[in-house]
DNA sequence: TATAATAATAGTAACAATTATCATTATTGA
DNA sequence: TCAATAATGATAATTGTTACTATTATTATA
């Protein structure tokens, strides 16, 4: 089901997915929240983070294990670091033109891209 | 582990993988072969998925849902149908300078990068 | 070619991530 | 203020995957 009423609970999850650039999973929202809202429901967080990336207003990613959930709707490129499983943005710029040019390529219509880079981060690399 | 003793099992989900293109799950590979092989188990198929896409024999590729298997190890691109949520090969020609470019962009070294072009697939739109 | 070492298997239990259910609570419009 | 119903919290159920263990198959060597 759609959005249409109000709810503290979907604030914070706004909130807390939005000042964060950490690309968190559901549980590490719902931990992260626990503390302010103590009788807050993971169910709750995970139907909130469908309803809302269902909208549009954010994103779902799926890069094997648990799903992360990126507050910036706009799209945007992401690196998974292969060693700590941590997603990171990827200030690249957008490939605007790519999905045009990959219609030829393709039987059907494209509607949106992704691209995830896979390397090792700084934190591990040290 | 690696691999390093041979086994049937392995081989036919080998051949069943490379033989198809439609990048089958663990269990539609492990329904497929169970027909031949009546007690094949579906940890196997597990167990020999991972340790092959370890290797970098072939591709393991998350997009929510299952994962999907591919037995073209190249690097190529897909497209996910978010109807049937099936996934396509894309032919789309391999960015070669793309990763060399991210680095500018990452705090860390890249290894690798996938796209994933969402869309409708010409079976959908029909 | 027999044998010993051990990797791989089948079958099943356990686990992790996510979704569904349902009685209760909160929001909203009349 | 009240009725309609969306959203919640708590928990059960489901799905996808991994772990465990006794047995079987592969392989190197005597």
């Amino acid at each position: 089901m759609a959005v249409t009423k109000h709810s503290k609970q979907r604030d914070a999850i706004m909130d807390e997915l939005c000042q964060r650039h950490d690309h968190p999973t559901a549980e590490e929202l719902y931990l992260a929240l626990k503390m302010k809202m103590p009788n807050l429901s993971l169910g709750t967080v995970y139907r909130n983070l469908n309803m809302l990336s269902d909208d549009g207003t954010i994103q779902k990613i799926s890069v094997g294990g648990a799903d992360h959930f990126d507050g910036n709707a706009n799209n945007h490129y992401h690196m998974l670091c292969s060693e700590c499983k941590r997603l990171y943005d990827v200030t690249y710029p957008l490939l605007e033109d790519i999905e045009k040019k990959a219609v030829n390529f393709v039987d059907g219509k494209i509607t949106s891209h992704t691209i995830t880079f896979i390397g090792v981060c700084n934190g591990c690399l040290h």
